[in-house]
DNA sequence: ATTTTGCATTTTGAATGCAAAATTCAAAAT
DNA sequence: ATTTTGAATTTTGCATTCAAAATGCAAAAT
């Protein structure tokens, strides 16, 4: 049933099926995680799903309660407000320090990508997938590992509810500017325009507060 | 054995447990951590340590490699210092929300707290325990519980390395002239000033790059 | 009719058992 | 002497089993 080479625990691939299904929202937030469902329907037993879910406990994703059982977490629009302007915070900063690194390599990878972000205005999807990869390779190009890691498990909770009314939508003109004055910042080696820049390009995204 | 009472789950008293031995190097970074050791010392099953191991492993305490077992997380001096920057911009941010919150009630919190540590300049203990109050208030009152969690997981990766080379020591008297900066920002509700003054304290706490 | 009490069922928490993979160590071959 | 191979041991990964706690429901008492 398994495939022959396993490489990866058990636990991991439990894990990594439960978080789509949430984002998904197959698992709505607030859902009960029934460990005999779970069990029953990708045919394992109930020790890698229970180490799996205090994974995605200790993520944000789940939430515990004592002899209780598992449920989806579910998070308040403050709660994504607030998980936004750590994000924002973590990627300005990252910004600028790319900005200070003057890496021609990866000056030229973001070009790319800009350049990429540019042709797919048209296509929705294309757009959100190269403008994700955009992000996520500013951040790599940082070097700080535990960034990635904390701005990696925070996105993980804003996918909680992404399809909440947090987010602007048909700003790609907009963004797409808010892209230039990042990467003029970048090419000019400016940290704390970098940094400016970007704040600025994450919280035009964001709806005005309630 | 057990207290008769035992409200918690046993994965997270074992994770406790843990993460003790870790900060005090009783367990040091690189250590392999036998579960059957740890079973017979602890006089539990291995079930809710490996559960316990996982959530360690997401918290960064803990490398598990596959088919080989758990080790205690090393962490480099760079990495520290990448943790520590993340630490410093977090906390930084926090201070800057809560110059702009102008909460008296807060205020008048962080002045007994400072005035406690100006009082306990000589006793180091002391000191120490009463400026970790400071910055944990601090950061409390920003108001963001992801901000809270983010920050203690870091804090917890960086006491994997308590060897203080990372740190400068006797400084108690610039310290708390920074403190009284960062006090005097917050009481002028200026929050560049003090998040400027925070990002300053924190550095300055730094030793020189390698 | 409503509340309370006790039993049955369900569900979580922990322990044990079993199989597969990796390490170790010794013996044999080059 | 060095390398290689293979069996024995160790250790991990997962399944199953057992125990304890919580929930739900029905019956009885007020």
């Amino acid at each position: 049933m398994n495939a022959l080479f396993t490489t990866r625990p058990l636990y991991e691939e439990v894990a990594e099926r439960l978080r789509q299904r949430i984002f998904n929202r197959d698992l709505a937030p607030g859902a009960w995680v029934d460990e005999s469902v779970f069990t029953a329907e990708l045919g394992i037993s109930r020790t890698p799903l229970r180490e799996a879910l205090k994974v995605l406990a200790t993520e944000g994703l789940i939430t515990m309660k004592p002899r209780r059982g598992a449920y989806v977490t579910e998070v308040s629009e403050q709660d994504l407000r607030d998980v936004f302007e750590l994000l924002a915070l973590l990627e300005s900063d990252a910004a600028g320090v790319v900005a200070s690194q003057k890496n021609q390599q990866v000056l030229a990878r973001l070009d790319a990508l800009h350049q990429q972000l540019q042709a797919s205005a048209q296509d929705r999807e294309a757009f959100f997938s190269v403008n994700e990869q955009f992000h996520t390779l500013l951040l790599q190009s940082a070097g700080n590992r535990w960034r990635e890691q904390t701005v990696g498990d925070l996105r993980k909770v804003m996918k909680l509810n992404r399809h909440h009314s947090l987010f602007k939508t048909g700003r790609v003109e907009e963004s797409l500017k808010e892209h230039a004055a990042i990467m003029a910042a970048l090419h000019a080696g400016n940290a704390n325009a970098a940094t400016q820049a970007m704040r600025h390009h994450m919280m035009q995204g964001l709806e005005a507060a309630a």
